[in-house]
DNA sequence: TAATACCACGCATTATCGTGCAGTTTTTTG
DNA sequence: CAAAAAACTGCACGATAATGCGTGGTATTA
């Protein structure tokens, strides 16, 4: 039996059945479960099934990346987002950027806050659905779904009828030569408008998003006004960015 | 049983039940109720349910509300879904207004269909984002909390550079008479501006919205191309539409 | 207030997982 | 065709995840 054959035949099982156990393939194929093991994982990376504790999963790799997005230090994001959450005064008009960290964010606005939220993120305004007091305005564009965020052209046009009191910007990462950069051309776009249409622009960062650097840049670390990061950020690490100027924020959080 | 298999029919109970007790789980899946706390705990974490004491309900007042009206007939809203589902052909820009039974047909279409699909429903356009091959634009506007849609003149803005070659119409109220009619009056302009930038438009009701109107009229029943309802509606009901003119489609549904 | 149900936390147990390593097979290349 | 490179496989071993139980705390109800 070859390697790629036994792989085929995983995933027609998985689609057959809807799941599939690392224990019962090794059987199935007699093969050790290391090996079973190893095709799960290229399976996976290939975005064909979606790995989970003791076998596999028939899933949508979309909402399977954004869950997996959202377990990454969820305590870290939640921290940072009831802190940037505090920054919203009631009547102000808040840019919310996409992201899981800024989806925190919606989740940790008070129930009777008073306020005009405009995203571009199609998750972010259902979860505000809640808040019967909060205005919502979504931008429209191009949903790229790795992001499930709204892009392209038309978004920013229609940003330009904006004009906020206040931007949250999720950082996917930041340094303090390059600024601000994102993976992704048409997001950082999106970014820099969304700056450009506020009066104040807070960037929201965790940990492992400081001194990295992504291929687009969207703005230098002078466009922020406010940075939140949560304690476990070693002090140290924030020093490059407090001499540029910039007020760092870091919130309670304890590991 | 796997982890995640558990967790993900723990979900599916509660959107099916809106919500569900510690013990129950624990007995339906024969596991400690320390297991299914700790279940409910990460689910929680990651947003997706709501914990109380003995339990865990729907996150949100809004997404229960949007439950119970997926509940009306949800057999019916499918069978109709999957017929309206079948009359988008490859390469079309379709438009999908917002609704519950738009929403199946989001979820009905093929994986592997390559299309456009246009909406203002921020629901819709998240279910279409594991379709690899669709296209999907969100029109922009303020959210319509009630029906999770965009509303306003931005909506109707955006609209205008669309030219699609299929609408497919969720319909609150239809009457041989008064023609399409909704309960508000951002909806109703949303409504028929979709209908003047398609081609085709399609009409999708249940048995219950038949020979019933609203407040705010969208346009004449010659305003659409076709009707789908599902087969439980008797014929004699569709006598006075096919009358008028309009061809109407019956599902293969059977009650 | 007392009784009951529910919950959080720590611990031990078991199954599963990841990784480095060596032997084998397959593919590539000269 | 033969040597080199790459891929595949199984094993050992430490790490991680999942689960159930006991203890003690907390919410709910009578």
């Amino acid at each position: 039996m070859l390697t790629a054959e036994r792989r085929q035949l995983i995933l027609e099982l998985l689609h057959k059945n809807k799941k599939v156990l690392s224990s019962e393939l090794s059987a199935d194929f007699k093969v050790s479960e290391d090996t079973i093991r190893r095709d799960l994982r290229e399976l996976s990376e290939a975005g064909q099934l979606q790995r989970v504790h003791g076998g596999a999963l028939l899933t949508s790799p979309t909402k399977a990346s954004y869950a997996d997005r959202q377990k990454q230090a969820p305590e870290e994001k939640k921290a940072i987002a009831r802190t940037a959450a505090k920054l919203v005064r009631p009547g102000q008009v808040v840019i919310l950027d996409g992201g899981t960290t800024t989806l925190q964010v919606a989740r940790s606005l008070p129930l009777d806050l008073q306020a005009t939220i405009v995203t571009n993120s199609p998750p972010i305004a259902m979860s505000l659905a809640d808040h019967h007091h909060i205005d919502v305005v979504m931008l429209g564009g191009q949903l790229y779904k790795k992001a499930l965020v709204n892009v392209g052209a038309g978004t920013v046009e229609n940003l330009g009828m904006i004009r906020a009191d206040l931007c949250l910007l999720g950082i996917c990462s930041l340094h303090p030569d390059i600024g601000i950069s994102v993976q992704n051309l048409d997001e950082a776009h999106i970014k820099r408008a969304m700056i450009s249409r506020s009066v104040e622009v807070v960037g929201l960062a965790t940990a492992a998003k400081l001194d990295t650097a992504a291929s687009y840049v969207v703005g230098p670390i002078q466009a922020l006004t406010y940075l939140v990061t949560a304690s476990q950020v070693v002090p140290e690490a924030l020093e490059a960015y407090k001499n540029i100027g910039l007020t760092v924020i870091r919130d309670e959080y304890v590991s």
